[in-house]
DNA sequence: CAGCCGTTATGATAATTTATCATAACGGCA
DNA sequence: TGCCGTTATGATAAATTATCATAACGGCTG
């Protein structure tokens, strides 16, 4: 019996980051597009392409620079704002877990 | 920005226990019957019924003894393993977001 | 300088999941 | 014997999620 949990962040009811969703910005940052995170994360294009503008919207700032066309056919990267997200939303998951699994061990 | 989560446990990919499974549970053993806990959550009894269903048959174990008929139409109680499984994930999950929330403010 | 290529962008549709409806059976009691 | 509120369950509807299809973009190559 495994223990498993999800953390997000929400305003006004809606989830505007959460452990899959800043996977998803981290995968852009690393692979230079949408597409390729898309792939990474096993997910559709088109899934993560409206994660990331429900995050947008929601939170009313831009994560995700985007260029079409050119020798590579375009790209995106992660704004200052999203790496400070990432970056803040990483540590705190990580530590949510790490005492969740404790707690977990000592009361099952 | 408002911090959330949840918790569950599973056995072979499959949810068996989670923060409102547990609240079923808990409905169940204090209104005396499915239907009335399903109303307390707000929810189909059908959804209730099932959501029980799937965590007997994953866990093996008989949480929930029901009677059909009678004055009161019937009714339902806990079993002895469901009361320790409600004991002891209720005190996880409490704990879990009291560290979960401390580490919010902390960070964000 | 026309066409290619891989990407972003987005409407439309399919698939899956979840919730609701409808109905039968139960059994104590008036 | 009939009534009532409950359990039980198949069938259907609604909502959510994932996939398909297609247009536009623009540097680069031949």
């Amino acid at each position: 019996m495994q223990p498993k949990f999800n953390l997000w962040l929400e305003i006004e009811g809606e989830v505007v980051l959460s452990i899959w969703r800043v996977e998803l910005l981290r995968a852009i940052g690393e692979t230079g597009s949408i597409s390729g995170a898309a792939a990474r994360l096993h997910v559709h294009y088109r899934t993560a392409w409206q994660k990331i503008h429900e995050m947008e919207s929601r939170l009313g700032v831009k994560l995700v620079e985007t260029q079409t066309g050119g020798r590579r056919g375009g790209g995106a990267s992660l704004t200052p704002a999203a790496l400070d997200y990432v970056a803040k939303f990483t540590r705190y998951a990580a530590e949510v877990e790490q005492v969740a699994n404790k707690l977990h061990q000592d009361i099952f």
